[in-house]
DNA sequence: AGCACGCCGACT
DNA sequence: GTCGGCGTGCTC
């Protein structure tokens, strides 16, 4: 029997399966996940690696294969816990268990590369000289070399010396041995956490969110823990609810995982959780650097925080004694990892929480298909909060059909109810929301008279236009200039098809030049903290109007927001997605949930082309209920998930030729073993961009009621792809469930 | 990453 | 000859 062991070793090189023989004492101990110590190199030395697989061949020069020496005893119970919970994702997700492992115990490798490291100067100006003289006559050129690019420049950077320069760590250290210069490395530790004081202030809850807590903590205290699924509108204080369920969790001396998306982590939310946990609370976001990330999962081991909050990533932060994993808005398409093993945080959370006896609380104001079909089946706790808490209205609804209004010879993105509630608004002194809905869609560039598309070359998608008159590729980069012929036939008549959010705000300032106008858009955030900027702008009612993309109606409270304009509300219908409608649906209701947070009612207008599409219909009348009914019927109908089971084959290859090829064997061979397994088979088909930086991509879809069916299709197919050597250029992958088509 | 090996100029 | 520095390649 061999093992097949990964190194606990940070190198690119070293990112790679070693067989070790296993030694008689050890045969029965060993499993996959399993920390164990092994001699690596030519001195033996004993380093800490993770048995991957267990085999019965080796396929290495056998006198080279060594023994291990034994299992690692001293390593953490946590550490085996999320290992092991690395073996379940791999088996449920596919890839490798070297992939797996990356995910789960993430900061380790990657904490000693990140940490920028620069090298500076110690010496004078003639000292170098002299020194410089001595290591060109020694002929010592790789010192020389370091030294004369250390006067031209008296820090450099470590990467830069190390890759471009060739110079080796023994002559740095040599260096430094010197006095010649020192090895420094940033340690811009900022420390987020505030000692604010925690509030005593006691909150007075309404009835349905006492009802949710009492719940939770009559089933905690007695030992039950299952799933819960809160739907709550929005302001009905699920926040609230949360931290009161994360207290009686610490209180009981376990520990709290908050999963938040990323771009929901302001500033108010954190700020809450400081004052409710003080300094027990750790918060994890892209801006922390890896190093940062990394203390702060060890300050979790450690036990000195109760509470993590973070985006899906922090799903795997080492507690010793975890009590409750809280995801919030749960509907959220970040859950879903788009790099392998292509996991979904709802699905590990609720796994690691059985594994390590803890519950799930899962909430959203519009929960995914998923959440609310498991919630009927029972495998859920489904608790509602249908009220605002704070006592507010919700908000009234208008749908206005964009035909009619083009009808009645209006030409103008703003429908004339807009534009008379904008008006009304403007002089009430309140603020409005335009939410131009792009899902799915760029502004690309059209032909009236032929109907080309300008695309990118490389990548088969519409490029898309940008101020300054270039035409941009949002895959790869590429950029050329605005064409201002058709490539095709030669026409003048080609543009933009439809307006950008740039459009609506020039519109609304030419239309209101009273107005005070904002815009948020992929253009206006680019820089490192303007998305905070522009929100906290638009807070201090510094701007009337603010014009932006999905990213405005998330996760804000703008008090003072009484009216709120979806325009082309349907236009992610129209992706070619069978979870279109839900995501319309998702944000609609969303952006309706963001009118009227303060005293005043709010009030929403929808514009469409499409009023009677159930997804626009249920948002307006805002009725969860009926558009989950409707959406159910027709998933099942189909046979998409939730109800029945989808994964997707993607293969991608550089030449097209043999991906055709393979996918057609790949398609066989399912067919070929399916036996009597009900599963259907459908592609392989180009999937929405079918090159990417050259690369080809196909898709084969695989139906299947049941789940378990997939995984072990899944199985199959790896093992299939590993012994045919046919498919050694080519990268498969698996996803199941995706969220995007 | 860390270690050994082999090459090369310099020094005794 | 030998020594120290330097680049390269390998690790089951």
């Amino acid at each position: 029997m061999f093992a097949d062991v990964i190194v606990d070793i940070q190198h690119e090189k070293l990112d790679k399966i070693f067989q070790y023989r296993i030694p008689e004492r050890l045969k029965d101990e060993l499993y996959p996940g399993l920390e164990v110590i092994i001699p690596f190199g030519k001195g033996n030395r004993q380093i800490k690696g993770y048995v991957t697989s267990l085999s019965e061949t080796c396929n290495y020069d056998l006198s080279k294969v060594k023994e291990i020496t034994d299992i690692s005893r001293n390593s953490v119970a946590i550490e085996a816990r999320l290992i092991a919970l690395a073996a379940w994702m791999k088996e449920q997700y596919g890839g490798t268990m070297i992939q797996a492992l990356k995910t789960v115990l993430p900061i380790k490798q990657k904490e000693n590369a990140k940490v920028k490291k620069h090298l500076r100067l110690l010496l004078t100006e003639e000292e170098s000289q002299e020194k410089l003289a001595f290591y060109q006559k020694k002929n010592q050129k790789a010192r020389a070399r370091l030294l004369e690019a250390l006067k031209e420049a008296p820090i450099l950077d470590y990467e830069l010396v190390t890759k471009k320069l060739n110079v080796t760590l023994p002559v740095i250290r040599a260096l430094e041995e010197q006095g010649v210069l020192k090895i420094e490395s940033e340690q811009v530790y900022r420390n987020p956490v505030k000692q604010a004081k925690k509030s005593q202030q006691e909150i007075i809850y309404t009835e349905e969110q006492q009802h949710v807590i009492q719940g939770f903590r009559q089933d905690y205290l007695c030992g039950t823990r299952r799933t819960y699924l809160l739907h709550g509108v929005t302001g009905s204080g699920k926040t609230e609810v949360y931290m009161e369920m994360i207290r009686t969790v610490v209180d009981q001396g376990k520990q709290a995982i908050v999963l938040i998306p990323e771009i929901a982590l302001t500033y108010q939310t954190v700020m809450r959780f400081y004052r409710c946990f003080g300094d027990r609370v750790s918060i994890m976001n892209s801006r922390l650097s890896a190093g940062e990330r990394y203390d702060q999962m060890m300050r979790a081991k450690k036990g000195e925080i109760d509470v993590m909050i973070g985006p899906r990533s922090a799903l795997f932060t080492p507690f010793p004694d975890l009590g409750l994993i809280v995801i919030d808005e749960e509907h959220e398409p970040t859950y879903k990892s788009e790099q392998v093993p292509r996991y979904h945080a709802r699905e590990v959370a609720i796994h690691r929480a059985e594994v390590e006896d803890a519950s799930v609380v899962l909430g959203s104001a519009t929960p995914s298909m998923e959440a609310m079909y498991r919630a009927r089946l029972g495998e859920y706790q489904l608790y509602e909060m249908k009220n605002r808490s704070h006592m507010q209205q919700m908000a009234t609804v208008h749908t206005v059909d964009m035909r009619k209004e083009l009808k009645n010879g209006n030409r103008s993105i703003l429908s004339e109810k807009l534009q008379e509630l904008i008006e009304d608004r403007l002089n009430a002194k309140e603020q409005i929301m335009l939410f131009l809905n792009r899902r799915g869609y760029s502004g690309f560039i059209s032909c009236r008279e032929c109907g080309h598309v300008v695309k990118c070359p490389h990548c088969n998608v519409s490029l898309s236009v940008h101020k300054g008159g270039k035409m941009v590729c949002h895959y790869c980069g590429y950029e050329q200039p605005k064409v201002t012929e058709c490539p095709e036939c030669g026409s003048r008549y080609i543009g933009e098809f439809r307006a950008g959010t740039q459009q609506i705000e020039d519109m609304v300032k030419a239309r209101f030049p009273q107005a005070r106008v904002l815009r948020m858009d992929m253009d206006t955030t680019k820089k490192k903290d303007s998305h905070e900027q522009i929100l906290s702008a638009f807070a201090n009612e510094e701007a009337d109007i603010l014009v932006g993309t999905q990213m405005i109606v998330k996760g804000h409270d703008f008090p003072k927001v009484t009216l709120v304009g979806a325009l082309a509300a349907d236009m992610s219908l129209y992706t070619d997605d069978y979870r279109s409608g839900e995501r319309t649906f998702q944000l609609l209701t969303q952006a309706a949930g963001r009118a009227g947070r303060g005293d005043r009612p709010g009030e929403v207008v929808i514009q469409t082309y499409d009023p009677e599409h159930y997804a626009i219909e249920a948002s307006a009348a805002q009725d969860y209920e009926a558009f989950y009914e409707k959406e159910i019927r027709y998933r099942s109908l189909m046979g998409y998930p939730p109800v029945e089971n989808l994964m997707a084959v993607l293969a991608a290859c550089e030449d097209e030729v043999l991906l055709e090829k393979a996918c057609k064997y790949l398609k066989e061979y399912i067919l070929r073993i399916k036996g009597q397994a009900q599963l259907d088979v459908i592609g392989p088909a180009s999937p929405g961009v079918d090159k990417i930086k050259d690369i080809y991509r196909r898709v084969i879809y695989v139906k299947a009621p049941e789940y378990r069916t997939l995984v072990v299709l899944k199985d199959r197919m790896e093992q299939y792809i590993e012994i045919n050597s046919g498919f050694q250029k080519m990268r498969i992958q698996f996803d199941f469930n995706p969220m995007n088509l």
